[in-house]
DNA sequence: TTGAGTTGTTGATATAGATCAAGCGTCATT
DNA sequence: AATGACGCTTGATCTATATCAACAACTCAA
C-alpha cells in the first residue's frame, strides 16, 4: 500500500486512535484497489471475509428477493460498509457494486475482530461507527414509512441543499435511476414528482436542481430533524 | 434490586462475559421498575439517558412525525433497547410505550460507555448486540421495500410458525392494529391480507392461525433466508 | 454518420393499498 | 340487561403509485 493511501486511512474517524502498532497490523494484512465502474463487489449471502473501506468514487448496496431489486444505500468516500457483517461474522445482508471507478480498501474481517479485541480506542471507534450506521438505518426506515413519495423527494433536495452550505444550484450525485431505488419509489414516478416539485420552490435542469425558494420545498416536505439532519 | 432480577440479568447474553466488579458497577447504578400497559417510556428527541432492557411484557418502538405515527419494533423479553443512542450519547430517533405491564431495567448510558471502555468482553458483547440489531433494521427494511403487502403478512406468519417449533396452531404475539403498523400497512389492509391467505394454507380465529398448509403459504409469501431467518 | 444502447420523460391505464363508513362481537361498567 | 368503548372486519370508494408504452436526448462504438 502506498503510504498517501496509509495516510488518508490514518485520518478516518475509525483509525486515528488506535496504537501505531496496531495500526501497522491491520494495514499489512489490509490492501487497496482500483475497480471500474458497475463491478459487483460482494453477494448477498456470501461470508464476510473483509471490511470495504471506500476510497474513492461511490458503491451501490443493494439487494434481491425472487425477481426484485431494491438500492439500500449508496457509500461515498470515505466511509465503511458491511461492518455489522465482519463483526459477527456472518453472511452479507446486501450486495455491493461499484457505481464508478472506485479505490477501496479491503480489511480481512479477522484482523478488525482481533484488534476489536485487543485495542480498547478501535473497539470504541467501531462501536461508534456501527451506532452511526444503525442509527442512519432508523432514519432511512423512518423515511419511507412516515412520507410520501413527493416529501421523499423535497427533504432528499432539502438535505443536497444543506450539504452543499445552501448554494442556490445542486447536482445529482448519481443517477436519477439510483435515486428512485434509494428514495423507494419507480423512475418515472421519481420524474412526475420532480415535476411537481416545480411549483414549490425548485427548477430542475437535468441533474442540477436550482433551489428557489427553500421554504416553499419546505413547507411541502415537511423536514424532521430527527430523519433528516445527518447529525443527530 | 432482588437477586432474582440480578441472576436473570447476569445470564443475558449480554451481561455473561462481564467481569464481576463491573457487573456490579453497572447493577448498583441501574434500577428494575414496573410500568403498567401503555405507558410513554421515552420520547423521540430525548437525550438518551438510559439503556432499557426489557425483562418481562413488551414495548413498543414507533416514531412520528407530522400527524403520522408507525411502528418500528416490539421488543420483548429479554432485549435491550435505544443501545445505539446510549452508545452515542444522541437523542433517541424513537419513542416507546409499553405494550402490556411491564418489567424493564434501566441503566444509566454513562455507566454502560464506562463500562465499555474498561470491559473488552462487555465492549465484544455490546457491539455484537449492537450489530444484530443493525442486521434486524436491515431486514425489516428488505421486507418492506421487497415485498407485498400479502407477501409481508405471509413471511410473518411463517415466521411465527417456525418460532412456535412448527407448532399446528400460532398465536399473534400481540394485537392486530400494532402488527399492520410494524408490517407498513393499515389496520384493514391486514385484515384483508389474512382474510387472502385463507385460500393459501391457513385458517384464521381471531388471534390464532392455524398452519394447514404450509408449502401453500410458502408459495405465495415466497421467504428469503436473508430476510426472515432470525439465525442469519 | 449511423446505429444501438442507455437514461430520462411523458401520457394512458391499471392496481395495490388507503380512506371512509358501517357494522359486529367482546368485554367491562353501571 | 343496558351502555359504551374498543378491536376487528367488511364493503364502497378513492388515490398514490406502479406499470406499460412510446419517445426524446445523449453517449459510445464502429
Amino acid at each position: 500500500m502506498r503510504d498517501a493511501d496509509r495516510d488518508v486511512i490514518r485520518d478516518l474517524r475509525l483509525f486515528s486512535e488506535v496504537n501505531s502498532e496496531r495500526f501497522d497490523t491491520l494495514m499489512t494484512a489490509a490492501y487497496a484497489q482500483r475497480f471500474p465502474a458497475q463491478v459487483d463487489l460482494i453477494r448477498e449471502g456470501d461470508p464476510a471475509d473483509f471490511l470495504y473501506v471506500v476510497l474513492e468514487g461511490s458503491v451501490e448496496l443493494f439487494s434481491t428477493s425472487h425477481g426484485r431489486e431494491t438500492s439500500m444505500a449508496i457509500v461515498a468516500p470515505v466511509a465503511t460498509f458491511i461492518l455489522a457483517a465482519t463483526i459477527k461474522d456472518a453472511p452479507y445482508l446486501m450486495a455491493a457494486r461499484t457505481l464508478e471507478p472506485c479505490k477501496l480498501l479491503l480489511i480481512p474481517s479477522r484482523n478488525v475482530r482481533e484488534v476489536f479485541d485487543t485495542d480498547p480506542a478501535f473497539a470504541r471507534a467501531i462501536v461508534t461507527e456501527l451506532a452511526t450506521c444503525y442509527r442512519s438505518v432508523v432514519k432511512s426506515m423512518k423515511n419511507l414509512k412516515l412520507r410520501t413519495a413527493i416529501e421523499r423527494v423535497g427533504n432528499y433536495i432539502l438535505r443536497l441543499h444543506d450539504k452543499s452550505g445552501r448554494a442556490s444550484i445542486v447536482e445529482l450525485p448519481f443517477g436519477k435511476r439510483n435515486l428512485a431505488s434509494i428514495l423507494g419509489m419507480t423512475p418515472e414516478n421519481l420524474s412526475r414528482a420532480f415535476g411537481a416539485l416545480q411549483s414549490h420552490g425548485i427548477l430542475m435542469d437535468g441533474a442540477r436542481i436550482e433551489i428557489i425558494d427553500r421554504d416553499a420545498l419546505e413547507a411541502v416536505s415537511k423536514p424532521n430533524a430527527l430523519i433528516d439532519d445527518p447529525r443527530s
